[in-house]
RNA sequence: GCUCAAGUGGUGGAAUUGGUAGACACGUUGGACUUAAAAUCCAAUGAUCAUCGCGAUCGUGCGGGUUCAAGUCCCGCCUUGAGUACCA
């Protein structure tokens, strides 16, 4: 074999682990460049072709950016902790730390063949009790921590105690679930537990009783993130509402902060987008309702007050703490049971009845503050809980949901906004609400003649002249719930004394993770760690026996990577000051609502301690996208054992069924492999077309159960790896989701070969001559050395492929085997193809790994050419091309192409209009 | 429903600032080499028309518009994918 990929590749895998070719040290002298892939979940599958696409996209990224003199940290590690080998724990009793560490060696084995520039001493796993000591570390330091809104950061919570000492409560504005005023007095008068209890209200890691996301199949609580359309993210199984005590994390305190960070950092719009709508900010005003004849007042959230005389009934949620004390006697029956219909539904039941309308009447009536005027108080589940305070005024003029309700149970309806010169019209009549950003308000005495903007203004100032009201600022994000009831993942460093949660000493971290006898809940459904014996701190007070979610572990593992084996301390203060923060951050876009948002909110919060240097960790963010496979289907005619070929399947009634793509070459069906492949097919016939039988295709997601998954291994044993690297960027730009091609990478395996013998004669012998370059050879190097870096710069990777194959091809033209071109052309595609690289790097002479090549300089001048051939059209159509001199100005130009016998030909005796020059690009004739 | 992204040959895709649409590959067809196969190399390959070695017309989801010039910018629609789901 001329091109021995398989000994050349493993003989580099092994220099570079030897020589620890990639080990990253600060050195102060040199800038730094931080890469990052989101680290893996080691599942038991192993890597199929999808996955290793962000890596190799990134490790060429390092690559390139070390050749371009960089010291570049690229780290890899597990995100071992997770559902899965837990799963697999309750069925077969295997310790899930020992099905993580099998499946771990299995995916580093992947990687290695690969050829990753991985600097592996820095590997870190969430579920090592050396790494998740400083989970557990930062955990307690959100105990002891509240959010501070006159800062707008972190602070001590022993900085509010004082306060509290002091003057108590009145002038605090913190981040807070307290609502009720105390003076200093009030404070020392509360006992130690009264305390400890209030301040849960503050603390950025609280304890609260909360309505959660209960998965009864995986029995454990979920964060919102963790719940797709009602249903568990991982497994699929139901969800429902449930309340539970249980830790959380006030994320929501840093909602704008989280929200004006987006503007600072190099993500995609899209991200963005996703972010921002899962923040939700929404500026508006609340208002306060009296209740006629209760002694309580109902506060709601609206985005358009200036609709306030619009405003016909009032709504609260189920679950609102004054729906008994509003509820009339004669109403009490139905809405007893309305509410323990709604509270007992499932998210998925309540989720597909979005559109039916429902709920009761309360018996009791709001006081609207600028009318004076009655009205009815309903209880609907259209009102969520969760969102704003509950409650709200509907406007069933200007609000969609409000009229469909309205209309369902013929409350009134006033129309509030108009249209500039637009005749107010009876709402009885319309079929749909008017809701409109964007008009002039009406029927609303003070309000009446106002744009909506200033209206907003207006009414605001006026309920804040009233004390019933004043603006703002709503957020969708809810606060992240931070219990799992599950046994793979890190305990809380917690136990509880009277009650009362206690943080452990940080000398006593980590918390190990206890052995149990089961990975099953208790008989009496506490959570599997209450199995563990003794699961009591030294003095014997109980641990905590809930821990911690997926996302522990992850919001800060970039940090961890940066000084991963410290003992001591998280990080070195030397360390995070030259590394910062990542500058390249590639991974799925699935995590856009969950990872991205909790490490930026942890991050944020190890800036406020002081302990970073930035506010915000991933500089510059790239999603890769899916690699989407290939399906072959073959058609079985109903009720035989017979199989049409696809072109002629239209001919007969068949059935399409899925089929092993290692059957099929180029569409078609290696018969005999299929009728081995299952008893059932042992006696297929088959319909053939010129005699082939050839399969339908489809693109689907790569999943076993279709029968078109790719596995990195067998194309690597086939290719080598660093035709795999190349193909897998060839396919097409990294962000977008594409279909694995089976057939295409027989291409760039070509383009390999090629390559190989560019530097080797026909004995297979390196052989490069030390002669003079020409220049159309130094032409083609130049301008491949200045496209792929522009390319690698605006991660175009599937661009630079292409230029070179077009280098090669004309270097294989030009018949060119000297060193003065190749050995700068090696350096170019050591990034892409590091192992071939290397092997010729070494023939060159070189005794240093071609990770310390410095990436060649791109000379203009020897891409330069003294003519264009100028393109002519004539009415924007192209007619023929003319070779200039690039010297020549517009006028030349233009003088030059109307002379010509071509330009004759086109004009056909007439003057031209227009001539419109563009030098070195284009010229135009108007006729 | 709302938000975002994307629609280019038989296929994956290229065209970076509005300036030669289809680079580079795959596939297909024909040819060379070979006893044969593999490998390799050469040629053709958007569609239609053509007195097919001159050429012409059409062509980047659809319909308009701006411009000397539009795959690219603007307006309206269609389709696909993703996210979200009564957020007041």
């Amino acid at each position: 074999m001329e091109y021995n990929f398989n000994e050349i590749e493993k003989k580099w895998q092994a220099y570079w682990a030897e020589h620890k070719t990639f080990k990253a040290e600060i050195k102060k002298d040199k800038p730094k460049f931080y890469v990052l892939d989101m680290f893996p979940y080691p599942s038991g599958a192993g890597l199929h072709v999808g996955h290793p696409l962000g890596y190799i996209a990134s490790d060429i990224y390092s690559r390139y950016k070390r050749n371009k003199g960089f010291n570049v940290l690229h780290p890899m590690g597990y995100d071992a902790y997770g559902l899965p080998a837990e799963q697999y724990a309750i069925q077969t009793g295997t310790h899930p730390a020992v099905t993580t560490e099998k499946n771990i060696a299995r995916y580093r084995q992947q990687l290695d063949q690969i050829g990753f520039s991985f600097d592996w001493d820095r590997e870190v796993r969430t579920s090592d009790p050396q790494y998740y000591k400083w989970t557990q570390w930062t955990f307690i330091q959100l105990f002891h921590s509240y959010f501070n809104n006159e800062t707008n950061k972190a602070d001590k919570i022993e900085h509010l105690v004082s306060k509290f000492e002091t003057e108590g409560n009145t002038n605090v504005n913190a981040a807070t679930s307290q609502e009720e005023i105390f003076t200093a007095e009030d404070w020392k008068a509360k006992t130690e537990f009264e305390q400890q209890e209030l301040l849960m209200n503050y603390r950025l890691a609280y304890l609260a009783n909360t309505t959660v996301n209960w998965c009864p199949a995986l029995g454990t609580v979920l964060a919102n993130d963790e719940v797709k359309e009602g249903l568990s993210e991982r497994g699929g199984h139901p969800v429902e509402k449930r309340m539970m005590k249980q830790w959380l994390l006030r994320i929501t305190a840093y909602s704008q902060r989280l929200l004006d960070g987006l503007n600072t950092i190099d993500w995609s719009d899209s991200l963005k987008e996703t972010q921002k709508n899962w923040i939700g900010r929404s500026e508006g005003a609340s208002v306060e309702f009296e209740v006629k004849g209760v002694d309580e007042k109902i506060e709601v959230f609206t985005t358009r007050p200036d609709t306030l005389f619009g405003a016909t009934y009032m709504v609260l949620a189920p679950e609102h703490e004054l729906v008994a004390q509003i509820t009339s006697e004669e109403q009490k029956a139905e809405v007893e049971e309305y509410v323990t219909w709604a509270k007992n539904r499932s998210e998925r039941e309540r989720m597909s009845e979005v559109k039916t309308v429902s709920g009761k009447f309360t018996g009791g009536y709001g006081i609207n503050p600028l009318t004076g005027q009655e009205i009815p108080i309903w209880v609907a589940d259209y009102v969520l809980m969760g969102y704003g305070t509950g409650a709200i005024m509907a406007v069933p003029a200007h609000d969609t949901r409000d009229f469909a309700f309205a209309k369902h149970f013929e409350l009134p309806i006033i129309q509030v906004v108009s249209q500039e010169g637009e005749e107010p019209t009876d709402p009885a009549t319309w079929e749909d609400s008017y809701d409109s950003k964007d008009g002039i308000s009406i029927n609303s005495g003070f309000l009446t003649g106002m744009k909506t903007k200033k209206a907003i203004k207006a009414a605001i100032h006026k309920m804040k002249e009233m004390g019933i009201g004043e603006g703002t600022i709503n957020y969708r994000l809810r606060d992240a719930i931070f219990s799992r009831q599950r046994y793979w993942g890190e305990p809380f460093p917690v136990y509880y004394k009277d009650g009362m949660p206690q943080t452990l000493n940080e000398d006593q971290l980590p918390l190990e993770l206890p052995e149990v006898d089961k990975y099953l809940p208790t008989e009496s459904g506490e959570p599997p760690l209450a199995r563990a014996t003794n699961w009591k701190t030294e003095e014997g007070y109980q641990l905590e026996t809930n821990t911690m979610p997926g996302f522990a572990g992850s919001s800060a593992y970039y940090y961890r990577y940066m000084d991963p084996n410290n003992q001591n301390e998280y990080f070195s203060k030397e360390a995070v000051d030259y590394w910062q923060n990542v500058d390249l951050y590639l991974g799925g876009d699935e995590h856009a609502t969950g990872h991205l948002l909790y490490s930026r909110f942890w991050g944020m919060f190890l800036f406020d301690l002081g302990m970073t240097v930035k506010a915000e960790p991933f500089q510059k963010l790239i999603n890769q996208g899916k690699i989407q496979g290939r399906s072959s289907f073959v058609y079985r005619v109903n009720g035989t054992n017979k199989y049409v070929s696809y072109g002629l399947r239209k001919e007969y009634q068949t059935t399409r069924l899925h089929v092993d793509i290692s059957f099929v070459n180029n569409d078609v069906l290696d018969t005999e492999a299929f009728k081995a492949w299952r008893a059932e097919y042992a006696d297929a016939e088959f319909i053939l077309e010129d005699g082939k039988y050839v399969c339908g295709w489809e693109v689907e997601k790569m999943s076993k159960s279709k029968y078109n998954v790719q596995n990195p291994d067998h194309l690597i044993e086939k290719y080598g790896a660093d035709t795999f690297r190349l193909y897998e960027m060839f396919l097409g730009p990294l962000e977008s989701h594409k279909p694995w091609d089976t057939n295409g990478i027989e291409g760039v395996f070509r383009f390999i070969r090629k390559f190989w013998r560019l530097f080797h004669n026909e004995q297979n012998e390196f052989e490069v001559s030390d002669a003079e370059p020409t220049k159309p050879e130094l032409k083609i190097l130049h301008q491949t050395i200045k496209k792929v870096a522009d390319d690698i710069e605006r991660f175009s990777f599937n661009t630079t492929v292409s230029q070179f194959m077009i280098c090669a091809n004309e270097l294989t033209d030009l018949k060119c085997n000297k060193k003065a071109i190749l050995e700068p052309l090696t350096v170019l595609i050591a990034s892409y193809a590091p192992h071939i690289a290397e092997e010729l790097w070494q023939n060159f002479g070189h005794t240093e790994s071609i990770s310390d090549a410095e990436y060649p300089k791109f000379v203009a001048e020897h891409v330069a050419e003294n003519n264009f051939s100028y393109p002519v059209s004539f009415n924007g159509k192209m007619r023929f091309k003319m070779e200039l001199p690039v010297t020549m100005n517009p006028k030349e130009v233009e003088a030059a192409v109307l002379e010509s016998p071509d330009a004759e030909k086109w004009l056909g005796g007439k003057a031209p209009k227009k001539v419109i020059v563009v030098p070195k690009r284009i010229v135009n004739i108007v006729i």
